[in-house]
DNA sequence: ATAAACTGTAACATTATTTAGTACAGTTAA
DNA sequence: TTAACTGTACTAAATAATGTTACAGTTTAT
């Protein structure tokens, strides 16, 4: 699972909490990275359709959502995550041999199965959700 | 996931079809990487119970067991495979911050999940699947 | 108008992870 | 006792992920 996910899901939690509008660097802080990085995940987000932006002096980056709406399926769709991938792929699609010729193929079937699977399972996960496995855990 | 998961997969179809002992050279060339490889995760494969070894000259590995038997979970499992992970986490575990202290943890119990949906599926892949797919190509 | 505080994005540097390759001790069969 | 293997350690090379810097473009406040 790539790093952006789990940015994009730490922010949209943040921002939520927050309940105001938060400049990229006041989210880096928190999630603890830097600023560019934000604002090249809060960018898809926004081309998701998750946040929206403001720019210019006192600007930054407002959810405006319903959290118990935002699933993290859509997360993980909006920030082009793959949970499950490979690419190393094995054989040589040449081979006279049908095993190391097609093999690749079939393994890249079923990591998109694998895909499909932890889909429908974060398509049952919410933004509010993952709030309150937060503050459940004490 | 890894090219450790793929290799492992790719030798038991071959050696499932080939139904004889073969060593990590030969392995090597259908499998299109280097036979030091193949043996790492070969001996990975041993420790599971999923193959024999014989050493020696003319030796190599065996695969014995019933292709239909052998699903992709137990591939899975002997080659230390985590369909999902992430080795970055958000946030900073002292931070007084609810959120930054805390999410890094759950999103963890998260991959933990979207890995036991990826080994149900595994689950219902035989080898002997594997196969098949393979050859019903074309 | 114009300065200040932002986003969006590109380009580059650094670090971490994966894969490849080499080498050799230990094992077995002929 | 030699030849052909596995098992494993170590190093090198390639690839991918993350961090950093920089700057054009946008909006707000004054």
């Amino acid at each position: 699972m790539t790093g952006e996910f789990a940015i994009a899901v730490h922010a949209l939690v943040f921002l939520s909490y927050k309940k105001s509008t938060l400049c990229s660097e006041t989210i880096a802080k928190n999630v603890c990275t830097n600023p560019a990085r934000i604002r090249k995940v809060m960018a898809k987000l926004k081309k998701g359709g998750l946040i929206t932006t403001k720019e210019g002096a006192d600007g930054g980056y407002l959810f405006e959502k319903d959290p118990h709406e935002v699933t993290l399926k859509e997360v993980c769709e909006a920030t082009d995550t793959c949970p499950v991938s490979s690419a190393w792929r094995s054989g040589d699609m040449n081979c006279e041999c049908l095993i190391a010729s097609g093999i690749a193929d079939v393994m890249d079937g079923i990591y998109e199965d694998l895909n499909e699977a932890c889909k429908e399972k974060l398509k049952s996960i919410s933004i509010s959700d993952i709030e309150q496995m937060i503050f459940k855990r004490n």
